[in-house]
DNA sequence: GTGGTCTAGACCACG
DNA sequence: GTGGTCTAGACCACC
């Protein structure tokens, strides 16, 4: 009964978002899979104590993203992605990056500051 | 009357969360620098079209956050920030560079491509 | 419906902090404990004759002192407070405790006698 | 030329009550003592850098509250304050040691903490 | 002139 | 139901 993914409900940003970015984490780690099968709303939903309707908007967007795939009457399962171009993938990331780097600034930090950290961040990701 | 900083208000998030981003970006590439007079609560809500109310919280925000300083019956003036040490400025950037991690591996990016965009964003918030 | 701790509205000071500070007060009481569940916005609102958007203003400012938690759909949610170390506490209080010296001195009290007229306030807060 | 008492102005508070404190603080640390000429308040505003309106606002307070006395075409002086009984004087201290008491406690410090650091406040108020 | 507070009432996101 | 955001417009304190 123990859910393929780490998973803890904090306060202070939309559960359902919470829920949306376990899943991606645990795919990027490796410790869910293309192909692998996903819990039932119902499951999930008493497995961390929230409402159905939470779980249910979490997968809707799971789905929608391409993340997940509803294979009616069975279940969902995790889709492999088509990955984008490069040069796609990297435009997906623009804003992502730009407040990196505004943030880093504020912080004061250098360019290589944040290079030396982001390395580190993407070791620990592989890593768990 | 032009304003010191680019901003444009965009449907989707809030827009008192634009203002405050508007302001550090600005600060990051430089066209905001400490002891710059911040335009009037009254004036930049007339520039952007909002009401005044909404730059007030956006203000109150960036006052709690240290990026603002008010002389009362004056006005504003932009703060001269003091960085935290350089490890607490990496904790900070923890959720941040996590995200990063996830979105771009879920895009099939690796970290040598990410590194390269980070160094691409970088240079283009400077430029400016 | 009646409020878990004392609240009367004066003239004279910001509305919303009256509510902070009330709150605060509650919570050195112990009328008011972690875990608790906090009134509605608009509960609050109407029980002590307020616009909402105030009461919301303190709610913020609770939040953001690490008083209260949100659960967003759910309500708010009196927060287990982390206490600093005493050095660093004792540096917070720095200002008050001068200012009460120095009203003191004006006032033509002794320190014996503040010292005295602290603890029968210290009595008075917890014994209510 | 140099004044008769620190004053630093600083963003944050309302620069007539910053005035006000300091010259009640100077008065309690006796580097300002009854008969003592106070500033003109042309002099002061110069010396301070501030609207010479918000000096008068300061010198109008003071003489409300019995600390500075006008005498008409010679400037003002700093009055002989005759103290209230010690219950009153208590009274007039409430607010501040119940404000005291509540900071305190959510600090997670004790009575016995803020006895001793009110006694190290004391002693640094009178030593200067 | 400045920022700060408050009211009145609408709309949205979340669970 | 909850809190969060936004608009419209008033009034006050400060300088």
């Amino acid at each position: 009964m123990a859910l393929p993914f780490p998973l803890e409900i904090r306060p202070g940003s939309p559960v359902y978002e919470q829920i949306v970015y376990a899943v991606k984490r645990a795919l990027a780690q490796g410790s869910l899979r293309p192909g692998d099968r996903f819990p039932s709303v119902r499951n999930l939903s008493q497995e961390i104590g929230v409402n159905p309707n939470t779980v249910q908007k979490a997968v809707g967007e799971l789905t929608a993203q391409g993340v997940l795939e509803v294979h009616a009457g069975q279940g969902c399962f995790v889709k492999a992605f088509e990955h984008p171009g490069k040069t796609d993938g990297v435009r997906e990331l623009h804003g992502l990056l730009e407040t990196l780097a505004v943030e880093a600034t504020r912080l004061g930090l250098s360019e290589a500051d944040v290079r030396k950290a982001l390395g580190a961040a993407w070791q620990r990701l592989k890593r768990e």
